[in-house]
DNA sequence: GTCTATATCATGATAGAC
DNA sequence: GTCTATCATGATATAGAC
């Protein structure tokens, strides 16, 4: 349940982050979610008139947390190196403390991919990989790093981030640990990326 | 719509399979299901007697073929380097073909992992990755590999193959490339990711 | 702003004719 | 086996009192 001393609009955003993140658009119920924020449902259609426009606000902020930072990381004035390692432990610490959010943001995505197209994101997100794109070319001419393709380094960063947050479920599984040993590979994860990534773009 | 040479139940499952992989169980409609299968409702439960009974026949085959493929490869007597290599080449064909399977079972087991507990695939699964876990140290004490940690390497390998589907939205945004594009570099990758693991494991 | 009550509609599931 | 018709429920959304 949501903290009361909170305005009612923060709390049903509150709340419904809560439920959108786990149950997705289809599955969450305007009914849990008013009560989730300790309301009604009359109250609820009050201050958003729609579950889409609830959804609406709900996904921007997800959105946004997931694309902004590594946008802001991609166009400062750093090394390839240092751009590399900023997102890592940005990314890490940003997923552990919201462990469900990539699931959430890559599933509505897949299921309507243009909630993407058309927000101002859509520029920010292609001239933040044109900037990492150069990054990684300068360092190859330099000799610092070997020949790699910039489209699927840029995968594999991300891919190696996200990627066992959104198959916790079978990697826990195969892994056959607890939730508790699971999240201390995942606190080890962060030096283990930057090490791998290291070593693998060496000259 | 459904080729209609085929039995009913086969028609059923080939509609429901592509209604639940794109919108899940939450977003998918009977109704839609018999449409696309070309039957009604009512012929739709004749063969199923409910939504869940329907879709955990589509979710069983979903998770075989996700955990099967890479369960044989692994009891197989294979090297590490050709173990990483058969399972990269067998599953980014697996998934260039069926693009929207891992996000499929990913959020699923995102809303119940208990799906995946007590079915025969979680003993499967983890006695897999014990063979993994034994060819890892095997390469390390023959110093054919560097020191590295088990359960990051198979997080890594699976995370190289898997995100770029489910991750596909987001990145091909980010890229600013179009569905051919993306295809390309799809195919691209299956090369790329067994050649930066094989460097980034190199003693 | 907040509540209760209700309208409206879509869905999963069943009954029964053929 | 296949269809049409219908039930029962649960969901979004609105109306109106306080």
């Amino acid at each position: 349940m949501v903290q009361s001393d909170k305005n009612t609009e923060q709390k049903i955003l509150d709340a419904a982050a809560e439920i959108f993140h786990i149950k997705g658009f289809d599955g969450a119920r305007m009914q849990e979610i008013a009560h989730h924020a300790g309301i009604n449902k009359g109250l609820l259609h009050y201050y958003f008139k729609s579950k889409d426009s609830l959804f609406d606000a709900i996904f921007s902020i997800a959105l946004n947390q997931i694309v902004a930072r590594i946008v802001v990381i991609l166009h400062q004035d750093l090394t390839l190196n240092e751009k590399i390692d900023g997102i890592v432990d940005q990314y890490m610490d940003l997923l552990i403390k919201n462990p469900i959010l990539p699931q959430f943001v890559l599933n509505e995505l897949s299921k309507d991919a243009d909630r993407f197209i058309g927000k101002h994101f859509n520029e920010m997100a292609k001239s933040a990989f044109s900037e990492f794109s150069l990054s990684v070319e300068q360092e190859i001419a330099k000799g610092a790093i070997r020949q790699v393709n910039a489209h699927q380094l840029f995968t594999n960063l991300m891919s190696l981030i996200m990627f066992p947050f959104v198959g916790r479920p079978i990697l826990q599984t195969v892994f056959g640990v607890d939730n508790q040993e699971y999240n201390h590979l995942l606190e080890l994860r962060k030096a283990h990326i930057k090490e791998f990534l290291k070593i693998a773009v060496r000259s």
